[in-house]
DNA sequence: ATTTAGATCCTCT
DNA sequence: GAGGATCTAAATG
């Protein structure tokens, strides 16, 4: 059953394993205005619960800001950061169990035009090459943050097709996470130019898994 | 081609 | 008061 929303159970698994397997499912977003944007999740990075030194819910820190991660699986945890940036990330695991998935880029599908509008004129493979880029070009902010994926009328997954290789490498940005920075917990389709780091071209399995 | 600096502000100590 | 799950433009080799 093609290009269906994936309902709460398909969330209810451990980031480690729902990662890999959001690669190839559509990121769905309606505007205000009802254009309707979506991509092709290309990239994620896994963010394993309370032991996870680059984890927000690191040491079991629940705060206001990572409330999210708290709640049920299918919920959207968007977070600022570095003063101007948005990152969404779908909760996952269980209820109280702070597991979370970050999608670091989609290839876009629908709604290629609004989508230049709201990036501001960067050539197409970059639109949505990057956590902050796919939020800004699909109009992800905090009035998403805690939204329902399973029942929103704004934002959801749907399922798409899965890539034929995966690559697995480590997280990006984590440097400072002890151990934790090692793991290999950042997934992407090997060959797409969507992913991060490549500077738009296929991304590749060399070193650090660019593409050089 | 690679490196650096600046933007810019929310969150937690 | 410090630093951040980033991105861009500008400077440098």
């Amino acid at each position: 059953m093609p290009d269906q929303r994936l309902a709460r159970d398909f969330f209810a698994i451990p980031a480690a394993e729902l990662a890999p397997a959001l690669l190839g499912m559509r990121l769905v977003r309606i505007l205000e205005n009802g254009t309707r944007l979506s991509g092709r999740i290309v990239e994620t990075e896994a963010y394993v619960g309370v032991k996870d030194r680059a984890s927000h819910a690191f040491n079991s820190r629940r705060t206001p800001r990572n409330e999210p991660m708290y709640a049920c699986p299918g919920t959207a945890y968007v977070y600022f950061t570095y003063g101007m940036h948005w990152c969404f990330n779908v909760v996952c695991a269980a209820i109280d169990i702070p597991e979370a998935v970050l999608i670091r880029a989609v290839q876009p599908y629908e709604g290629l035009d609004e989508m230049r509008t709201l990036r501001g004129g960067v050539r197409d493979l970059d639109l949505c090459r990057g956590p902050a880029r796919l939020c800004k070009a699909l109009a992800i902010d905090s009035a998403l943050n805690s939204a329902d994926l399973t029942n929103s009328e704004l934002l959801w997954i749907e399922s798409g097709q899965r890539p034929t290789k995966i690559a697995q490498t480590p997280r990006i940005g984590v440097a400072n996470a002890g151990p934790w920075a090692r793991r290999r917990l950042r997934f992407f389709e090997v060959g797409s130019p969507f992913v991060s780091g490549t500077k738009g071209k296929p991304a590749g399995l060399s070193r650090r898994g660019l593409a050089r």
